[in-house]
DNA sequence: ATATCGAGTTACCTTATGGAAACCTGGTTA
DNA sequence: TAACCAGGTTTCCATAAGGTAACTCGATAT
C-alpha cells in the first residue's frame, strides 16, 4: 500500500547543475585513458619502461593490433613516449611521461575503491 | 642512413612484470566506472543528489535508455543509491554512496592531467 | 638455407553497445 | 477529457571497436 503524503508536492528544482566545471571537460579528459586496455598499459608502465612484447605478456589477452593502436594513441596524447634503442636488432621501449605518471595515483585510487566495493559484496 | 652499433646486442629481459598487483585487478576495478557516461554521472552527482531528468540535462546528449542502464549498473556496483521521495508524484533521487564519493578525487586527478596535456598541445 | 624473434601491419569478421524513437504508467493540471 | 509531466522501458538499427589470423621486414641463430 503506497502512502503518498498528498500535500508534499513535487518541488521542481532549477534545472542547472551547480556552477562547477562542466561535464564536457570530464568527457574530454577521460578520453585520455579511453580504449581497451589503455589503463592496463599505463599500469604496466608505472614501474618503469617496458617493451612491446613485454607489454603483451603483461596484459593477456591483449592482441598485437590493439596494443599497437593503444600505444600510438597514448603517445599522441602525451601519456607515454616511444624510444627506439640503438641495439641490434633495434628494440623499442615505452615509458610514461611525467604527466602520464600522474595518472597512476588516480588509477590507484580507483583500484582502492574497487577493492572495497568488492569486499562489501558488490563484486 | 641507419647506424646500428653492431656489438650493442639486444638484451633479452626477463619477461615478468615487477612483483606488483596484477593487471587483472586493475581491469576488474576499472570496470566500476565502465560504460558510456558512467564517469559523467558520478561527476554530476559529486555536488549532491540529482534526479533522473536533471542528470539527462546535465549530461547531454545522453539518452534515457543509456542513463537508465548506467544508473542501475552503478547502483548494483555500490557507487550510488536510488532514493524514491514520498512526493506526489514520486520523484527519484540518485546520490553517491560514501565509496562512490571516493571516486571523485580520482576523476579530478584525471581531469587535472587532461588539462595539462591539452595545454602542452596534446589536445 | 631456414627458422626464429622483435615489432609491428593488414584484412576480415563479429558482437556489444550506444543512439533514436515510440511507448507506458500513474498522477496532475487546464 | 485531453494533454502533460516524471521516470522510465522496449524495439530496432548502425557502427565502432575489438578479436583472429596471416603477413612483413630485417637481423641473428642453427
Amino acid at each position: 500500500m503506497e502512502t503518498w503524503l498528498p500535500n508534499m508536492a513535487l518541488k521542481v528544482r532549477k534545472n542547472k547543475s551547480p556552477s562547477l566545471p562542466p561535464p564536457c571537460m570530464l568527457t574530454h579528459c577521460m578520453a585520455v585513458i579511453s580504449g581497451a586496455w589503455a589503463a592496463n598499459v599505463i599500469w604496466s608502465l608505472r614501474a618503469g619502461p617496458r617493451r612491446f612484447n613485454e607489454l603483451r605478456t603483461d596484459i593477456p589477452p591483449i592482441s598485437a593490433k590493439v596494443l599497437s593502436t593503444r600505444l600510438s594513441e597514448l603517445e599522441q596524447r602525451g601519456v607515454l613516449v616511444r624510444n627506439v634503442q640503438p641495439t641490434s636488432p633495434p628494440s623499442v621501449e615505452y615509458a610514461l611521461t611525467d604527466l602520464g605518471g600522474e595518472l597512476v595515483p588516480a588509477l590507484e585510487a580507483i583500484v582502492k575503491v574497487g577493492h572495497r566495493l568488492k569486499a562489501l559484496g558488490h563484486g
